[in-house]
DNA sequence: TCAAATTATCATATTAACATGATAATAACA
DNA sequence: TGTTATTATCATGTTAATATGATAATTTGA
């Protein structure tokens, strides 16, 4: 469903979300700790930084931290620069218009699944992802 | 969605659906009709018979036909050889079980989204995708 | 002002998906 | 029985995603 790509980005940013409130994190820390390249995952936020999903701060006592709070933050703003999981192709077949005579009864519940998919990433958020951690029993 | 394989894949059988009635079709017909390279397409096809979705004849008056009727054939059958829709992988985050402490609610709603989109894929045959074509407007 | 720590960037390698080209195996039929 | 048309298979090429390694730019603080 996600690249790798677009899933590490999602890891990383949640990882933020869950420890970067007090302080900037480094890639090498978030790297070690997700499992992620760490070369791949420097690209990755500073990717994300262009899209002004995360701040960076060089130098010393640098690192990334999320640009805005987690309950303003889609993960489709995460995925798109990666994965454009928005713009997803409507039709099945890779017809350009579903609108010429093949927009036949499976073409039309493809675009209800579809749709779903994509409300999915554009309505939930890094705090939906949150909420539940703590509470859940370990 | 759907890798460029499963489409073609997908395309294919549709083709065979609507044209391979009365007599077996060539891969060059079906890939000069899709705009699919040959050889790959062939490939395809081949992969498609050894799951027994198609069913080949070599030689003069050879080529492929569907092995069932349509609306025996569900798209999951088709796509699965390349692409395994059905086994989708659940947690969005690549975790290997969602049961863990991060099955928060976020995760229970991707799971409904994944579950839709491997229901749509188990449960559409080639018959519904034929369906209406000849009934709506051209 | 310089050393250390960090992100940013450049260059390259690896792998898998996608695709092409050529030949072998098989079946029909004159 | 041999020729032709077809699928089956083998070998290779191309491209994009993934990943690694090295260096430059920037910031902090001693």
């Amino acid at each position: 469903m996600l690249s790798q790509t677009a899933e590490y980005a999602l890891r990383a940013v949640l990882h933020l979300a869950q420890h970067g409130d007090t302080r900037p994190i480094r890639v090498n820390e978030m790297a070690d700790a997700l499992h992620i390249p760490q070369n791949y995952l420097s690209k990755i936020l500073h990717q994300l930084t262009r899209h002004r999903v995360l701040v960076s701060l060089r130098g010393k006592a640098g690192g990334f931290r999320l640009a805005d709070r987690p309950d303003e933050l889609s993960l489709s703003a995460i995925v798109t620069p990666f994965d454009r999981v928005d713009e997803r192709r409507r039709c099945l077949l890779g017809r350009p218009q579903c609108s010429d005579r093949t927009a036949c009864a499976a073409h039309t519940r493809w675009k209800d699944v579809a749709d779903t998919v994509a409300q999915f990433f554009r309505e939930t958020t890094v705090a939906d992802l949150l909420e539940r951690e703590a509470t859940l029993p370990a």
